[in-house]
DNA sequence: ATGGTTCTTGACTCGTTCGTCCAGAAAGCT
DNA sequence: AGCTTTCTGGACGAACGAGTCAAGAACCAT
């Protein structure tokens, strides 16, 4: 059946929508990062959001659902907000770099409500109950991964890093890093523990021989 | 009042318990840790261990409590094993930090359960909202790093590494690759991406120059 | 054996939360 | 304006789970 038409009348005549779908989204997930996915009730993103519950279900479907849709929705920002981060010239892939792994390390240990990263805390609760979720964590960090050897690539041709390193290995380890501050972050470590840990990671990586 | 009377009756003048308290705890952090603190119920524990509730919350005073107990037992336990792989002569010192690396990354690909830590599920869940939890989480993690920090200062004296790098802050960057293993394990990371993580990591730390 | 005390069991209470339902409001089309 | 459809919001239902309680069992000392 086109999806434009039901029972012989066109969708579009009725009442229209009162609410912005991204904003309840952005509420939601503000809820869920905030408390955990079993910690939050449906009742707080309602009045959080000012909806009825009705349209709530009716929107989104379930509790589940929900979830999936805005930690979808958060890996696909995450990806996005590291590839900006990290594209331009071969010349700034280094400092890049160095500013995203410093980044994150600042923000963590800025973060006073200890929420730690979304990607991470969802994982943690819901990854092996729900294989939606399970996937969606993997492809995202398989990206991350990606994005990040894109741009140590860059720094080998740059000469900022040592040409015969595996990039990819480099890549994989500088993510662990990341998330390693993020863990570290969750569990209480000091500020200066956290940019001290971002400032090693910079630093043991492989230089070219000097010349 | 003597803590072996009351009402001037001897306290061991009673019914003893029948169930072993370690085991009942061993249990319960199996529960905890396949299905984190919300999604298990006590219900589940008490089947799980036989016991009755009224005995459960009898022995143990209720849901956080016996939480808080499991956790409790489970850093110190972590500690001790870390301690213990650790001690040794200065001249296995690289060894032994190398097989542990090396083992951390393959206990967390073989765990097919993808079911983490408990230290890193347990503070993901509840370290904002249970202070004792996030304490306890702290001085774990501190901890570990001390110990980690004293076998890289004896691979110092023994030539392994070089002797002019920091070994708190080594031993801390150790500590977050550890973390972020985890992390990366949990969220779907192959056992050849862990395992190149924990190779790649051993490779980047500062060498003694060669003489 | 007896009495005193603690342990055990599982049914019960009570609050909480997911999800549903329905009556009314709002909007587009004719 | 009238009709049809979807959206809205809150009351409702049902299930679920934490914690309690009371009656009986088990054990120790005398």
């Amino acid at each position: 059946m086109d999806e434009r038409v039901k029972n012989g009348y066109d969708v579009s005549m009725a009442r229209p929508r009162k609410f912005d779908e991204q904003r309840v989204l952005d509420t939601a997930r503000e809820r869920f990062w905030a408390g955990g996915y079993a910690a939050t009730r449906m009742d707080d993103i309602a009045e959080a959001t000012g909806l009825g519950k009705g349209s709530l279900y009716g929107a989104f479907g379930g509790k589940q659902e929900l979830f999936r849709r805005v930690f979808d929705d958060f890996c696909g920002a995450a990806v996005d907000g590291l590839s900006r981060q990290l594209s331009g010239g071969d010349e700034d892939a280094y400092a890049r770099l160095s500013a995203h792994v410093h980044a994150v390390a600042a923000s963590t240990a800025a973060d006073t409500a200890r929420r730690g990263c979304l990607l991470a805390k969802g994982t943690a609760e819901l990854a092996e109950h729900d294989e939606a979720v399970a996937k969606r964590a993997q492809v995202t960090i398989e990206a991350m991964r990606a994005l990040l050897a894109d741009d140590i690539a860059a720094c080998q041709r740059n000469g900022d890093i040592a040409a015969d390193a595996d990039p990819g290995e480099l890549a994989a380890l500088v993510l662990a890093v990341l998330r390693g501050i993020e863990a570290l972050g969750k569990a209480g470590a000091s500020e200066e523990t956290l940019t001290g840990i971002a400032s090693t990671a910079l630093a043991v990586l492989p230089r070219p021989p000097a010349r």
